[in-house]
DNA sequence: TCGCTGGTGTTAGCTAATCTAACACGTGCT
DNA sequence: AGCACGTGTTAGATTAGCTAACACCAGCGA
């Protein structure tokens, strides 16, 4: 059992593959990199290269979309920061608001890249 | 945990991320194809498209050729097909030869898509 | 030694994929 | 009504990938 390197977090994987993965568009993808929610490198030629941590991140960006929060909100979860209500606080109050609209099992997270791990 | 769908397998990365992760040039795996020992898909677009299955048998095959196998040898491990000794034999002598190389633990098998199954 | 074969490098010319920037549009909120 | 948010679409430019071809060299049998 080899560990190549660090697979879940290398970006190698361009964005017409992350779209595949995801479901979301191009458009989509890109847009949330413009709201600091993802943070994709870029190749010599300057395309976006994403790693599997970004395409779970996509994942849970587009359930917590349709689940009714903003870019704005997501991020807030994403990143904590000094703020007058403190950030677990912040946090708890979400999280709560999710289970309360039944959207979100706690014990239930699905990556995806868990997916690519299959184990014959 | 859900599963989304057959990950392993599913043709979405292009050749340069098939590069970065097996260290393969694009001739050779254009080559290898061309060898019967791989067949990736192609997109709408004519542009090929490998699964991770496939990076495992390229590593593999990037193994074997650095073991002095030729790749009419590997293709002959991987297909097996009729013939007047019989394939488990074949199959068998070569292993050995390997074993004797020392080159192959038997109990040592790195898929790369594994990696991509790191759970947090 | 000569000539072949297997595996790989490189190039040219073409098509697909991606990039940025811009404008459009609907929905919801004030 | 006016504004902000999230997304669609388009144009024009650049990078990535494709096929086909030619080159090269190490190894190997005649």
């Amino acid at each position: 059992m080899t560990e190549i390197s660090a697979l879940r977090t290398r970006p190698v994987l361009p964005i017409s593959t992350v779209m595949a993965l995801t479901e979301l568009t191009a458009r989509q993808i890109r847009y949330y990199e413009t709201q600091e929610l993802i943070h994709p490198a870029r190749s010599a030629g300057n395309h976006r290269l994403y790693s599997l941590t970004d395409i779970d991140a996509l994942i849970e960006i587009r359930e917590q979309l349709a689940s009714g929060f903003s870019l704005a909100d997501i991020r807030a979860l994403r990143h904590p920061r000094r703020r007058e209500t403190s950030d677990s606080e912040a946090r708890r109050m979400l999280r709560e608001e999710l289970m309360n609209q039944g959207r979100l099992n706690p014990n239930d997270r699905h990556t995806l890249s868990q997916g690519f791990g299959f184990r014959s």
